[in-house]
DNA sequence: CTGAAAGCGCTTACAG
DNA sequence: CTGAAAGCGCTTACAG
């Protein structure tokens, strides 16, 4: 139910006794107005509690003060970082910012909520990471003309949009150079969601510095969680279960580890004397109770991009004239902690 | 910038060489249009890459499918399970669902939320929490006629709106029952929030309970947080300073409870032997790399919570008929886990 | 300084 | 089954 008509702009012009026009210019500060016949129009607007509708003004202006945001699983302690940094930036801008959020990265949803938002809801929209099944998603954003848009994490090739990316290659390859640098030489790693782009990226990192460092890369070496990052206490169960198992384990993200680190400890070995343990993302919070060593990562700004996500929207809607997409990359940075320590083996 | 005008309704009527009228009722499968007209304006719409305009959608209709969500602070863990239930539901209804944060209870901010939202943005609003300043937002909300909402933890006497609420006091006095049932005396309350509603209904509870049970409630075993709760450290502090410290420590939630166990673990204090600490929400989620004991707990069922707001409203914005506002009192219940043990004094 | 009027992009009785 | 026309609630040239 619900759909009794609000006040309108005219009923204002009725009771202030002059046209809507008017009430306009005065609603949104615009023009000269008489002192008198503004102080007559506020009365108005006060004595019948008008509000501008949105949905109209939007129309006409062709435009909404309104930036939203797309994420996967809103509710994953991975976005405390982002959503800060989306919260801050909020709080220094015009626009009202909006989340929407797709379970599992389901992309009926997540085409859904484009096109909703692209559609004279927002006026610009923040992508948030890139899934391998997202192609459905991409193929409609390069249609879209009327709403500005920066993807996080996303560099699809041919779409001329703001991006802000970071080095996840070159991040795997700090973090395994970090552990040859330790001594490790029986380095495994355990990939993440197989439907995530980072995921490969990562492992190329990976299989990239071994090869380098002329290092094998045993294929029992490379354990793949499924779409849920507690598949990692599984996987490191495989590593252990080896004839070798390895002194070292790259984890595709921090959960994972969580979870690799949570399977080790459970069996009784020590972190980081029995088995080093490293992550990706430096993340904040992790997931489900975890209690292990603090663990040591490989960090990206997430503060940061959350926070420049929506200042550069927020500046490029405002400018009068056409800007070349923005294209950041940031930097990875390794970020020592309790769960990395120096090879024992031999 | 970026306002070119997007493909509308007129540019598919053109190509299909129908009426505008004929092209709205393909798009949305309303009365019957004849197979092979229905087909040129399916391939028009294809050919133009036409999507229909949201805005001026919702201005004709009065309605916009779509459903909105405020809550303070939303990176906070707190919010976990709660976004959990949001989400599922959000999954099983037709209606979009989009979250506002507002940073630190922030008044003027809220308020603009809501006058954003409840003005042809969404068809109904979901409101978390309560502060002691949103007075405000109240008073706006009591005009409010085109927009059905719930307000979840915050029972506004005067305001016919649906409620879902958790029995905060009946929560404390369970909480403080349960540690005199371990054999404590000497209990200790750490406030939360003092903008917060909960706080003062929780205070309540203990103060109650201590008294029906024939317990003093000294002052210095009232200690109060900061708006951080983070601060629930140095009130643990404060406490174990005490000439006689209490053997025994309720606080307002579970964030502020993970405080102060660090700070009694800092100073060599074993939990639950040395000191018993109980919380309240049953947190899924700690901030800050917690690492204690897990926290015995006073359950609130945020997921059920979050779930039954978006399906409560969906229901209503669905019915043909008016209905009664629901409200409904969800019961809390002692999650026992690590953090409390038996009384050791005397 | 103010008002009449057109128009934003849709939907929906009303005719036919 | 389909189209012409009015209207949702605003804003903004254009006159005056």
């Amino acid at each position: 139910m619900k759909s009794q008509k609000g006040v309108s702009i005219l009923d204002v012009a009725r009771e202030a006794n002059v046209s809507s026009a008017t009430v306009s210019r005065v609603v949104n500060n615009i023009n000269k107005v008489k002192p008198e016949v503004r102080q007559k129009v506020l009365d108005a607007i006060d004595a019948l509690g008008y509000s501008p509708n949105h949905a109209a003004r939007a129309l006409v202006k062709q435009k909404t003060n309104c930036i939203g945001i797309i994420v996967n699983n809103l509710h994953d302690p991975f976005f405390h970082d982002l959503i800060k940094g989306f919260e801050m930036s909020a709080q220094q801008t015009k626009y009202a910012v909006m989340f929407c959020s797709v379970l599992g990265g389901d992309v009926a949803s997540k085409e859904k909520y484009v096109k909703y938002l692209t559609n004279g809801v927002v006026d610009a929209v923040i992508l948030y990471g890139s899934y391998l099944s997202d192609e459905s998603v991409i193929n409609y954003l390069k249609e879209i003309r009327n709403v500005d848009y920066v993807m996080i994490e996303d560099d699809v090739p041919f779409l001329a949009c703001n991006k802000l990316l970071i080095d996840n290659l070159g991040g795997a390859r700090q973090a395994v150079k970090y552990l040859i640098g330790k001594g490790h030489r029986d380095i495994a790693h355990i990939c993440g969601n197989p439907n995530k782009k980072v995921t490969k990226e990562r492992l190329d990192g990976y299989v990239d510095a071994m090869e380098k460092a002329g290092l094998e890369v045993k294929e029992q070496y490379v354990q793949c969680t499924s779409t849920d990052y507690r598949s990692g206490y599984a996987c490191m169960n495989a590593l252990l279960d080896l004839e070798q198992p390895p002194t070292a384990v790259f984890c595709s993200d921090d959960a994972i580890a969580s979870f690799a680190i949570r399977a080790a400890l459970d069996r009784g070995f020590r972190i980081p004397e029995d088995i080093s343990v490293m992550g990706f993302d430096n993340q904040t919070i992790l997931p489900d109770h975890y209690r292990g060593p603090e663990i040591t990562s490989v960090s990206q700004p997430l503060y940061n991009i959350g926070m420049d996500s929506v200042r550069i929207l927020s500046e490029r809607l405002n400018s009068s004239e056409e800007m070349e997409p923005v294209r950041i990359t940031y930097q990875t940075e390794i970020v020592e902690k309790e769960s990395v320590g120096v090879c024992r083996r031999e």
